[in-house]
DNA sequence: ACCTATGTTGATAC
DNA sequence: GGTATCAACATAGG
C-alpha cells in the first residue's frame, strides 16, 4: 500500500490526531522493526515528550518533539498509522506510543518491512515526487542506463515513487518501463514530471497510491483503458510491471 | 506440500 | 559507479 500518498494521508493523520499529546510510555520492543536502536532506546528518547510537528519527505515520516530527539517512521509495504484504536489482537503493532491522556498510536504492519527510529537519515533521499523543479528532473532522472522504471523508483534519485505509482506515470506519460533513462528526449521529461504530478496530486486526493487509471487492470489479459489493447506484464527493475504494447512502445 | 505472488529497502555481487 | 539480485518479513493462492 504505501507510496508517497499513503504516507501523506498517515501523516495528516498524526498531525489531526497525535500532535499536542505527551507520551507516557513506548514500546520499541520489536528490534526488527525498531533496529538499529535496542529495546527501550526510543521509550528513554520520547517518554514525557510532546509531539509537535509531522513531516513528511518521500515516504519517509518523522515527527518533532518539545524535548529535542524526533522520531522517524517508515511505513514498508504493508505498514499503516493507527490512532485511538484498539491494539491489534493478531500483534501486528510492532511499535506504539502510548499517551498520558489514555490514548495511543500505533505503527501497524503485518510484514515488518516498516521502520521506527530516532532521527532518521534523509540526506540520501533525493527531491519529493511532489515538490522537484523540472530543471532538477531532467538532470537526475534523465540519466544513466538503467530502465526509466528503475530510476524512477530509485529513492535517492527521487523520493516518493513505488512500482504501482511507477506504472501510472509511465502510462500516462506512454513512455515504455524498459526506456534506458540516459535516452529519453527533453519534451519525454517534461512530460514525464508533469505525469508524474498529476499522479502524486490524484492519488493524494483519492486516498491511495493505487488509485490510477491501470491499476484495476494490472492482472494478467487486462487491457488498456485508453486503447482497449490487451496489457503486456513482465519484470522491470524486480518488480512486476504492466505497460500497453500500442500506447508505450518499445525502445 | 511446494511453489508463486505481493505496495519497500538494504546489502552484496558482477 | 551503476545495475541486478537477493534477503529481510508474513500471508494468500494455485
Amino acid at each position: 500500500m504505501p507510496e508517497l500518498p499513503d504516507v501523506e494521508l498517515a501523516r495528516r493523520l498524526i498531525e489531526q490526531r497525535a500532535l499536542g499529546r505527551k507520551i507516557a510510555a513506548v514500546d520499541d520492543s520489536d528490534t526488527w522493526v525498531s533496529r538499529p536502536h535496542a529495546p527501550g532506546e526510543i521509550a528513554g528518547a520520547l517518554t514525557g515528550a510532546t509531539l509537535t510537528e509531522a513531516h513528511r519527505h518521500g515516504k519517509t515520516m518523522w515527527i518533532e518533539t518539545d524535548r529535542g530527539p524526533v522520531l522517524g517512521l517508515h511505513l514498508g509495504m504493508t505498514g499503516g498509522i493507527r490512532v485511538d484504536e484498539e491494539p491489534d489482537t493478531r500483534g501486528w503493532d510492532r511499535f506504539a506510543l502510548e499517551f498520558e491522556d489514555g490514548g495511543r498510536m500505533a505503527l501497524r504492519d503485518m510484514r515488518r518491512f516498516g521502520r521506527a527510529m530516532l532521527d532518521p537519515d534523509l540526506s540520501r533521499l533525493g527531491p519529493d515526487a511532489g515538490e522537484v523543479g523540472r530543471e532538477e528532473f531532467r538532470e537526475r532522472v534523465g540519466r544513466g542506463t538503467s530502465p526509466i522504471k528503475a530510476r524512477l523508483m530509485d529513492q535517492g534519485v527521487i523520493a516518493g515513487v513505488g512500482n504501482l505509482m511507477a506504472d501510472e506515470i509511465l502510462w500516462q506519460a506512454r513512455i515504455h518501463p524498459l526506456t534506458p533513462a540516459g535516452e529519453l528526449t527533453e519534451g519525454q521529461l517534461d512530460e514525464l514530471r508533469r505525469a508524474m504530478r498529476a499522479v502524486v496530486r490524484h492519488s493524494i486526493e483519492r486516498g491511495h497510491a493505487g488509485a490510477g487509471d491501470i491499476n484495476p487492470h494490472r492482472v494478467p489479459g487486462g487491457i488498456c483503458p485508453r486503447c482497449g489493447a490487451v496489457l503486456e506484464h513482465g519484470r522491470v527493475g524486480g518488480r512486476t510491471t504492466y505497460w500497453c504494447p500500442r500506447d508505450q512502445p518499445a525502445p
